[in-house]
RNA sequence: GGGCCUAUAGCUCAGCUCGGUUAGAGCGCUUCCCUGAUAAGGAAGAGGUCGAUGGUUCAAGUCCAUCUAGGCCCA
């Protein structure tokens, strides 16, 4: 079947029909074709479309903008003025021009204005009283150190979900927020000063030194807030919630004081790494810094049984820090493994079942057995009698016990062990410290008083060995926790502090966690969910300066009577005095003291500041001054809990937790619903970003480079936002060029062929959408398509899905929608210029979550100056939604056919080396569904692909084709399960043209070498079909597109004209001549060529605006190939 | 030491839920084609022991187990 007949597609390639043209554009164009030769026919007395004035064509230089003199680049802002609306009354709705290059940071910048001039942020804030509200919390990042390109991630997704809700109809809150208080911002201080410790803090004056914290955390928030507004993340700066503000505190005091009230505030000692030259605990993060490889004495130690069933027997203990046995107070063992005598004969000791060999060698025997839980409370002789130990020295039973070294006997100095502390407690044991907290022994310590601490090992050792109770010494390599600052070994070490007994709620916790959607998903019951199943109670006091003050004050004649202050107000009234004007920081808060009547003592306040996670987990009420400040009962009930929240995975332990945990513990109710967790974002050598690494990208410079839509582009869409991904400038420019400037570019042309026809959607009379062109309603069907995906991974959180679909749809918009109506758009089509409108309306809403500043560009030129209503910007226009009525059912199969047929045809000339511009005869298409293709689709292959018709494979006789069938595994495997194979050979095996003609009409027998057969069905198998001789044949997938290579002379011709056409527009490019300037023209050719320009020549002139075609003598542009001379000169 | 994540082309990543016999895309490289919107587009090629081993299965990149390496969080 051909798809159109041989003359009318020979000439209609490069003619217009008469009946499209306007009669004004018809009259200027005859007269355009005055002067061109007599060839001309019928079919090509036509005019041009571009008689009106065309935008300026591109010159050689890549600099020169399309449609806007220079100084009305878009770099140039001033000259634009960013609130000109066109379509002022009385003017035509005309769209802006819109320059075919764009510098993209320049755009931004410019973009940014608009926003701040027009108020866009706050008019996005402005929603009907009645709007539903979606809730989003800010996590606030401390504002420590400049802002790093990581954090570009969490507020990339903390900016794309509130702007999609906001379009969606939602009343979205979006409140920024500063993390002030806590060690890093401390530490930062410490270094700016020079400051070694506390102590020099102490002596600087902790009033003098909070005010430097201060400053330091305000003079960072400023450039975390260019950051913030250069990226595009909207948030309300102007008036943030901080964490250091005196309402902010207060807050976090009433919350303490919700947990006091239920009895879950609570003192207690507690075992932290510690410096002791330093004199203060570690944090984890500061531990984390001081690792140091050091060898240690790995003694083996035996503590003789005084009771049980082994009286007499050795216990044997491993440790590592000698110093410790001093204070031995338990031997723990795990209550579910077997513990033995072990003999070598002459010895006996006690130890693990796991470990005899490991730990004594190959020639002890297991002796007795019994299992740990039995040996509870069997009691020992201790290693050293140097302090007093009350009730103590028998058998406990620990969980944490483990097998993988040592001994399986462990221990317990509950000083100087969280695992120990925790045990001893359980048994009602004692807690004894013989160590000052400078790390010596005390002085009336027998043998080592008065040493400190590492350097008594040798001493303690030596001793163990002269009474005989050291069974084994070895030196043990391993690292070992030391000060950052001063190198000093760090113990860890007993030291009495405040805790939140999260313990005690962790069922409600785990329920409430039950009830959370964590993205991804594996988090839940992963990272978080075990870290719940193993809560401990939070350890909320800090020693510290610059924090929240604990507001625990206490009696100092009676240390069991505490008052938990839950505000200024509180404590004035305690006071007598008014307190409200007071700063709630130290140390101006440690000199407010009070008594109460009747009662002896003066209650002082304890001097620790609190866990400044305690202060982010309490922001969904802080941020308001909850309950204190007037006003904020209602702000806050309106927002709680939060829908959305976002942060990177560190936050697990840190912001997500005490987020959740300060809700449950005070409102008996987490504060969020939805929680999308991100990996980190690493260096493009795959490494975390450090200055040490020399490897660190700031933002502020990839967005000014590559503009800040493709840094948001790459974290929303590039790889998965759930893994640590590695970010570079190879990423950045590939998504400008493939998404950004694909869709710039389509925009570019839209405007440049609307405008060159004058046409606006406002005016135009359009064909509905049923009655448009095939591909018209194909990518209307498919730009619902797009709605419907796009809106649904949003809706689940997903943008690398949402960015996908956006990426491939611009993708095939422009390289298969707008490639292959051109020619429509060139002539001013009214159905292709609204399609195109309609979909760059859609996908610019669409796009304008993840890229607000290009897609608010698009907005500005392309859809408020024709629509006399729209939204001012996008992102204050509605979310698209799905329109049924332009879906078409099976289009868009049909269209990826066409394309897959037309791939296999480029592929089939590329094979035979005829190039594109020779058209072909005929081509045979080999498919199942060519039927359903249509003529419409097959004119366009047609004409994609040169060739004059288009037929079937299947109609062009057997005598022309050549068969091949092979399995198909799925279905087969399905049928036959182990015979699959045997039924496969089968399949190949057979005459694949009787095979085929067999299943045409249903079922066909295949007969395996053993003479076994079996049915099979169409689905069974995979038929291909492929043409003999004299053809170009590729096929894949079963699809197959042969083309006819026979080139005649009429065809020859054709195609000679075709590289004229080439030529000669080369030539037009190369001598500088905008798109629309008409040519006089002469060439001089010889024999076939001379004939194909004769023969070709009006539709020649046609193509290349030429106002006249004449024979004549050479000239100066030459194509040797051709043998062809044309000059050219502007008409 | 524990938990989780990751491992596929020189590089960046899809595919793994739900197993199917030619493992994809982009970047880069080579050759060619197309082009008066595009910084583009297309075809072909070179480039893969799908981290390793074992198992399940007619069939494993995909499911299971163990291991290795890297990352993150926590000890």
């Amino acid at each position: 079947m051909s798809c159109r007949s041989l003359a009318e597609s020979t000439s209609s390639a490069l003619s217009r029909t008469r009946s499209e043209m306007s009669s004004s554009r018809t009259a200027a164009a005859s007269a355009s074709v005055q002067g061109v030769s007599s060839a001309r026919t019928a079919n090509v007395v036509l005019g041009m479309p571009g008689t009106v004035d065309r935008p300026r064509g591109r010159c050689k230089s890549p600099h020169r903008r399309i449609g806007r003199v220079s100084q009305d680049a878009p770099n140039a802002p001033a000259a634009q003025p960013a609130t000109a609306l066109s379509g002022t009354a009385g003017e035509p709705l005309r769209y802006r021009p819109v320059p075919a290059h764009v510098d993209l940071p320049a755009m931004e910048r410019e973009i940014l204005d608009l926003w701040s001039e027009r108020g866009t942020f706050a008019a996005s804030l402005d929603t009907p009283a009645d709007a539903p509200r979606w809730t989003f919390y800010e996590g606030p990042p401390t504002a420590n150190g400049v802002p790093g390109t990581h954090h570009v991630e969490a507020r990339v997704f903390k900016d794309v979900f509130p702007r999609f809700k906001t379009m969606q109809g939602y009343h979205v809150e979006r409140k920024a927020g500063w993390d002030c208080h806590g060690l890093p911002v401390e530490i930062a201080v410490e270094k700016e000063l020079g400051f070694n410790g506390k102590p020099d803090i102490e002596a600087y004056g902790i009033a003098e030194f909070n005010a430097k914290c201060r400053e330091s955390v305000l003079r960072n928030v400023d450039v975390f807030e260019d950051m913030t507004e250069r990226m595009g993340y909207w948030t309300d700066m102007a008036h943030p919630y901080r964490t250091m503000d005196a309402s902010y505190v207060e807050s976090v005091w009433w919350a303490l004081s919700q947990i006091h009230g239920k009895g879950l505030l609570v003192e207690d000692y507690r075992v932290a790494p510690y410096c002791p030259r330093c004199g203060t605990t570690l944090s984890d993060h500061e531990l984390a810094q001081g690792y140091e490889t050091v060898v240690d004495p790995s003694v083996y130690v035996r503590f003789p049984l005084t009771s049980g069933p082994w009286e007499g027997t050795d216990l044997l203990v491993w440790t590592t820090t000698p110093w410790t046995l001093v204070s031995n107070t338990a031997v723990a063992v795990h209550p579910d493994v077997a513990y033995v005598v072990a003999s070598n004969g002459a010895d006996r000791v006690v130890v693990a079942e796991p470990l005899v060999a490991t730990a004594l060698g190959e020639d002890w025997k297991v002796v007795e057995t019994v299992t740990g839980r039995d040996m509870e409370r069997w009691t020992y002789r201790r290693p050293f009698d140097l302090v007093e130990i009350p009730d103590a020295h028998f058998v406990v039973l620990g969980d944490y016990v483990t097998t993988d070294d040592g001994t399986g006997l462990v221990h317990q100095s509950p000083a100087f062990g969280a695992d120990d502390m925790a045990v001893c407690k359980a048994y009602g044991l004692p807690v004894v410290n013989p160590i000052t907290t400078d790390g010596h022994f005390e002085a009336d310590v027998d043998l080592v008083g008065g040493a400190f601490f590492k350097e008594a090992d040798p001493t303690l050792v030596a001793d163990l060995d002269a009474r005989g109770l050291l069974f084994r010494k070895l030196d043990y390599e391993h690292s070992y926790p030391h000060c950052w600052r001063c190198h000093t070994p760090l113990m860890y070490f007993a030291l009495p502090a405040w805790y939140i007994r999260t313990t005690a709620r962790k069922d409600e916790l785990l329920a409430q966690n039950e009830q959370t959607n964590w993205y991804p998903e594996t988090i839940k019951h992963g990272r978080y969910g075990d870290w719940l199943e193993n809560n401990i109670d939070w350890s909320l006091s800090r020693n510290r300066f610059w924090g929240t003050p604990l507001p625990i004050w206490r009696n100092d004649a009676d240390p069991s009577k505490v008052v938990c202050v839950e505000s200024l107000a509180h404590l004035s009234e305690l006071t007598g005095t008014d307190q409200s004007g007071l700063d709630p920081h130290r140390p101006f808060i440690d000199d407010v003291t009070f008594t109460v009547e009747g009662e002896p003592g003066t209650y002082r306040r304890v001097p620790e500041v609190i866990d400044a996670w305690f202060d982010s987990g309490s922001m969904p009420f802080a941020q308001w001054g909850y309950p204190h400040v007037e006003g904020s009962k209602e702000k806050f009930e309106r927002a709680y809990p939060a829908q959305y929240i976002c942060e990177a995975i560190d936050q697990t332990r840190g912001w997500f937790y005490s987020l959740m945990a300060v809700g449950t513990l005070v409102f008996d109710e987490s504060s969020y619903e939805n929680v999308v967790c991100l990996g980190h974002i690493l260096a493009e050598d795959g490494r975390k970003m450090s200055k040490h690494l020399g490897n660190i990208l700031l933002p502020m410079p990839l967005m000014d480079e590559h503009g800040a839509d493709a840094l948001r582009w790459f974290m929303a869409a590039s790889g998965s936002p759930w893994s640590a991904r590695r970010i570079g400038h190879n990423a950045l420019t590939e998504i400008v060029r493939k998404v950004l400037l694909t869709y710039w570019n389509t925009v570019a042309f839209h405007v440049l062929y609307a405008r060159a026809a004058d046409w606006s959607p406002a005016e135009s009379t359009v064909p509905p959408p049923a009655e448009r062109a095939v591909l018209d309603r194909w990518l209307l069907s498919k730009t619902q398509d797009l709605v419907r995906e796009v809106t649904a991974a949003l809706e689940d959180f997903d943008t690398q899905r949402a960015g996908a679909v956006l990426a491939t749809f611009v993708d095939e918009l422009s390289n298969w929608y707008v490639r292959r109506s051109r020619k429509r758009f060139w002539r001013g089509d009214a159905a292709a210029l609204a399609t195109l409108h309609e979909v760059l309306d859609v996908v610019t809403r669409l796009m304008a979550p993840l890229v607000p500043f290009v897609t608010e560009r698009v907005w500005q030129d392309v859809i408020v100056p024709v629509t006399p209503d729209a939204a001012s910007s996008v992102h204050l226009a509605t979310w698209p939604e799905v329109d049924e009525s332009l879906l078409v059912e099976g289009l868009a199969q049909r269209v990826s056919l066409a394309r897959r047929v037309t791939e296999l045809g480029r592929a089939a000339r590329a094979e035979a080396k005829v190039r594109t511009r020779q058209p072909l005869r005929r081509a045979l298409i080999g498919s199942a569904h060519y039927d359903n293709l249509g003529d419409a689709l097959r004119a366009e292959v047609c004409e994609e692909l040169n060739i004059l018709e288009l037929g079937s494979l299947a109609d062009a006789g057997a005598d022309l084709v050549e068969y091949s069938a092979k399995a198909n595994f799925r279905q087969l495997g399905k049928r036959h399960g182990k015979q699959t194979p045997v039924v496969a050979q089968a399949i190949a095996a057979a005459h694949a043209a009787d095979l085929a003609t067999q299943l045409e009409s249903g079922t066909a027998t295949v007969t395996g070498d053993g003479g076994a057969s079996w049915q099979v069905e169409a689905d069974d198998v995979i038929i291909t079909e492929r043409p003999r001789e004299g053809w170009s044949v590729v096929n894949e997938q079963g699809e197959t597109v042969a083309l006819d290579l026979a080139i005649d002379d009429e065809l020859r011709r054709a195609g000679l004209a075709r590289e004229a056409v080439r030529v000669i527009q080369e030539a037009r490019k190369a001598a500088g001549l905008e798109i629309t300037d008409r040519i006089v023209l002469t060439w001089a050719a010889e024999g076939e060529t001379a004939d194909a320009l004769r023969e070709h020549g009006a539709s020649i002139a046609d193509e290349v605006l030429a106002v006249s075609f004449e024979a004549g003598s050479g000239g100066d542009v030459r194509d040797e190939d051709l043998g062809l001379a044309v000059s050219l000169s502007k008409a």
